[in-house]
Order: C-alpha cells, then structure tokens, then sequence
DNA sequence: CTGAAAGCGCTTACAG
DNA sequence: CTGAAAGCGCTTACAG
C-alpha cells in the first residue's frame, strides 16, 4: 500500500492519487494541475505543486505515455559493421547522436539509444512498440545487410529516417555531399595544387562517397584537371583504407600534390601513408577530409576539412522522424573548416582566382 | 475502432485483442503465448505467434512496463561543462556509453541517453518516472555543480551509479587508477626516461587525476625519482590546458625527458608543445596518456595511453544501477596500450629491471 | 473550476 | 491448459 511507506522491500510509488489525497482534490485535478492545464485555479495548482514536491511525486511516463498514445521520446539506431567493436566504431556518428540529444532535450523528448550491427538482432520497430514517437538511422553505410532491412521496414513503419542512406526512397537527410566535394576541391586549386587524386571507394554504388565524387569531379573539370582515383581498396576499417589507397595512388602517380579524402578516417590513413613516405604535409601535399570529426585537431598536421552542420542535421532528422516535415528529406549544407592540411592562399591571390 | 484499419489518419494500434479474436482465444492467452509463458501449448503458441506476425503485432512496452512495474531499459546521463557543445565533448565518454550500449543490450535492456550541463536542467529521476529502473551517471568531472546536484539526489533516489564520481559515498565504479598510473610511470622508467613530469589538475580535489597522480609517485617513489607538476593551469579544454602545463614544465625544467598525462587529451596538448618546441618524441621525449581513446591512433606518435577495460566497466555498471550487486563500488583494471610515443625497451633489458 | 468514470494495452493472480 | 477479471497510473471526455 502506498500508505505505509516505512515498509521494507522495495519502494512505494507515489501516485497521483496520494497526492490527491493529501491536498485534498480529486486525483484528476492533479493531473490538471501539474500539467499546467489553465482551467485550474491559481490557488489549488500551488496547493498541488507544494504537495508533489513534498511527496517526491512525479508523473508516471508509462503511465502517462499510455493513455496520451505517445512516448516523448525518439529513437536513435546506429548502425555498425559486425566486425567492428563499439569502441572503434566511427566517433563520427557519436558526433551526430550528441546533437540529436541535445535538439531532442530541446523539443522535450528524451532519446532512447540502440546500436546494432548483428543481422539476427536488428529492430527498428520503437514505435510500433510503444517506446518512440519516432526512430532515426544512422551510421555505417557498409553494414549494406543492415540497409536492406531498414530499407524493407521503412516500407511498412513509417516515422524512420535515414542519415546518408544508401537508397533514394524514404525520408532522408543528408549533407550536401556534391557541394561539400566541390568546396574541397576548389580549396585545394585555389592553393595552388594541381594534381589532386580522391579517396573513397564507390562500388557500394550510389551513397555519400560517390556524392562527394561528383562534386570533386566539378571542380576539376572547371579548371580542365583530371580525376585520378585508386582502383581498389582493402578489406579493413576506413584508416586502412585510405593508407592503402594513398600508397597505391602515389606508387603510379609521383607527381600527386594533394588529396580530397571522402572522410576524415580515409584522410587519417592517407596523411600517415605520405608521411611515412617522407611527403611534406602541407608544403609538397596538401589533404582535405570530409566531416568535421574532432579528431582531425589532434593529428599532425591538423585536418583540413569539409563539415555538415550537425545541428540543423540534427534539427532536421527529428523533423522528419516525428512528421512535422512532410517532405521528410533535405539536405544539410556544409562548412569548410580550415586547419593546417593544406598550404595557405599564394600571396596576392584570393579564392577563386586560378 | 482497431476493426477498421483502412480509415484514413492515425494508423490504428494493434492489439493483443485483436490477435486473440483472430487466433480464438483470450487475450490472457495472447499475453502468455508471446511471453513464452511455460504453461501454454505448444499448438496453441504457434497459432498466435503466427496471427500476430500476420498482423505486425508488437507489445507494447508502456503498458507491459506499467503492468510489470518495470521499464526494462537503463538511464545513461553524461555531464557536459556548459561551456562545452557537444562535438567537442569529450569523446571518451561516447566510448564509454558505446560499451554500456552493447552490455545493456546483451542484458535485454534499452538505453536511454541523457546530455545534461545546464544547471537548471539537471534531471536523474528516471527511475521515479518510470523511463528506467536504473540510472547510469558518467561524465565530465569539471562539472562540480552538477556532480553536487547528483550527491545530493543520490541520497534520496537509489539505483543511481556514477563513474569517476569525485567523491566516495553513493555508488561508483572506477578505473584502477592508481594501478594504472603507476603502470605508466613504470613503462616510463623501465624504457630509461628519469625525468617524468606529470600533467593533470589537481585542483579539483579528490578525484581520478589524483588517484593517477598517486600511482605516479609510487612508482617514482620505487626508483628514487622526484615528482614534477605544473604549478597551474589555465581554463579552457583539456588540450589546451595540457599545452600550456607543458610549456610551463619545459621552460622551468628542460631535463624533462617524459610526461605522464593523467588524460589522452592533456596528453595531446602535451604532444603539441613538445613537437612545437622542437622535441623528439619518443627518442628524447616519451608521453603517456590516460583513457584509450581511439583519437589516440591517429596523432604523430600514435599515443601509448593506459585504458581501462571498458567492457567491464560497462558491466559493472549495469550491475551497481540495476542493484544486482549489493556492493555497488568496484575498480576496473586497466591496460596499458602501447603505440608509437614512447621508446622502445632498451636491448637486453626487460620491464623491471632498471 | 472540480469530480467521477472510462479506458490506454498490457500481465497476472484467481478459477476452472 | 485456458478464460474472466482486476489493476498498473495516468489523461481526458463528460457532468455538474
């Protein structure tokens, strides 16, 4: 009984009813009043309040969620590679859960988190079950088993939005990829480099990478350049991936000066392979990456690099998942953030002037 | 009505009353049936099994949660300074949170995901609320008034547990840190480095920096060797204030050979000074830092760091919050990593003996 | 403005 | 082994 809090075991609830009790209304009238409802008077609000407080009392979400036909809440799938361990998983999609948390806590939703990558175990059914209002996908674009599903559920459970999904059907939200790959492009002509090669595998077909291809290839071709690309990659996480890439590149074209890495872990592995093959970053070869991760500050030298803007992405994801935007997809336009990858503006030049 | 599921507007909700009436049986057996209750027959758990697949049928979980008086999912809050947004939070406590993500599902639970630094918006009554039945507290530990808010609430709102918490009552779980100060130091002065400075504030008082501090004296204190701190550091991030305590070491002690970090992020603004002084790391300069971040691979010397064993941490934490172990403190171990920013071991010795 | 009552969708004693 | 019923703690028409 919620009467005799003093027994042993485990805690009482307080409900609305005790609350009730003790300020002496009816138990809907708590309910009212600490919703705010406006048709409560002043008076017994406060007299409800006062009490709450003094009892510890707080609505029920469950309860509450119940009977409204809501949860508050959205939920967030980041999706892995089986083979990779939660720990080396790209920090970049924990960028991006942070400034969902953070519009969520603003738009008074909680966040419910579910990382999955193994193909028994994938579910993306909050809402049918109750526990979301919403659900958001994201992460990695390799996990193609893990696409396929959502890709089918999203047929049938609406509310599901994809960060950068590999498929043009359902609500997405994405960087503005072709625009991001020009802008590092023209970086890198602008400051005098000439012979820029772009990592990034694209034979997971239309995606991300392929996005940014185009926008290099744009840049090039408005300044009569030539696209130059690896013609395979390896097995292994992206860092690998960019080394490997890096020293096929460079092994059949000495003359590369600089190269535009589809992300900041290929960028990682591509700054190690020059430098290890005594390259001058950024003097002899300059590298752009792609996402603003926060690791780039730490390397040597700092990663110049093209970023979305995680807040409206943020912004815009839960939109789209809780239905206030129709449309439900959008792009996200993106930032060039300048850090020491690549060699300053020739003196007397200004952007734009080749 | 759930009778008529092609009206237009709200999809209709699925129940366990319309899976009974399609199966013919009550939706007590619906309940039982899905719940994998023991005492229903195999023939009549098929036939429901197979009506709720037809009609996507999920439970529910606030009415089940309500029902059973639990929520089946854990709280995880990260403390943020407000100073910091996001991104640039620190990216040791997404690792962490990825590894309670993972041990919380193999537990069957959810994980609900809390960002908090502002003060008027702290908030660890899940359990109250009915979102959690155990509440996870991890976090940036320059946060002190909301570490105040959370010893406070602790006291009245059990199932809370901290990681790192900068004081001893309540429950905690911890990184060995003593231990794992000393195993950097050691490391240190096995691989012939005599001058070791360590870097990390202090100030805060009780806490994890100086744990790691005193496992650093231990060690010294082994082989007679003195210790060496900075004598203060300024405000801002991590980096920052690493960087400038190693400038001020190296300007008043320029014997300095090695520095001990109590965190990768010190220690990356540690690598920074040095290199910009001139300083070859690791032959004249070794650095350890403290946490394991995957950042760590990719500055120039990848950091040889000490980390605990997140995949316990995560376990143990899980155990404390969902009062499965009475206790509820308990240290981590803590591994040391070895990368690039220190020396080898020099020919013919091995560790211990110096 | 407040109260009495129904009902959100389950689980679980209680019967049989 | 299955069914009928109560009840988890709320919100919200419906009366007054």
């Amino acid at each position: 009984m919620s009467t005799d809090p003093s027994l042993p075991g485990k805690p009482v609830r307080v409900t609305s009813f005790d609350v009730a009790e003790r300020a002496g209304v009816n138990q809907s009238t708590v309910s009212r009043a600490l919703a705010g409802s406006p048709q409560v008077t002043p008076a017994t609000r406060e007299r409800v309040v006062a009490v709450a407080k003094e009892l510890g009392y707080t609505v029920d979400h469950r309860a509450s969620g119940l009977r409204k036909g809501r949860t508050d809440t959205i939920a967030v799938v980041i999706l892995q590679r089986p083979e990779d361990k939660t720990p080396t998983g790209n920090p970049f999609y924990f960028e991006l859960l942070g400034s969902i948390c953070e519009a969520a806590s603003e738009r008074g939703l909680e966040t419910l988190v579910s990382l999955q990558s193994e193909n028994g175990r994938l579910t993306g059914d909050y809402v049918k079950r109750g526990q979301a209002d919403g659900t958001i996908v994201i992460g990695s674009a390799r996990n193609s088993t893990a696409w396929g599903f959502f890709q089918q559920l999203q047929r049938s459970e609406s509310s599901l939005v994809f960060w950068g999904s590999p498929f043009d059907e359902a609500r997405w939200i994405r960087s503005d990829n072709v625009a991001g790959g020009a802008l590092a492009t023209r970086h890198l002509i602008d400051r005098g480099y000439r012979r820029i090669a772009f990592v990034g595998p694209l034979e997971t077909g239309p995606g991300q990478f392929a996005e940014r291809f185009e926008g290099y290839c744009d840049a090039l071709a408005e300044h009569g350049l030539e696209p130059l690309q690896a013609s395979h990659y390896p097995d292994g996480d992206r860092i690998a991936q960019g080394y490997h890439a890096a020293l096929e590149l460079l092994d059949r074209n000495p003359d590369i000066d600089a190269f535009f890495a589809a992300s900041d872990r290929l960028a990682f592995g591509v700054l190690e392979r020059v430098r290890e093959s005594g390259g001058d970053v950024p003097d002899k070869c300059g590298i752009v990456g792609f996402d603003g991760m926060s690791a780039g500050t730490v390397c040597n030298p700092p990663l110049t690099t093209v970023a979305p803007d995680l807040e409206k992405a943020a912004k815009a994801l839960l939109a789209a998942a809780l239905d206030d935007d129709k449309r439900g997809t959008g792009r996200v336009p993106v930032k060039l953030i300048e850090r020491a990858s690549v060699r300053a503006l020739p003196a007397g030049k200004s952007p734009g002037d080749c």
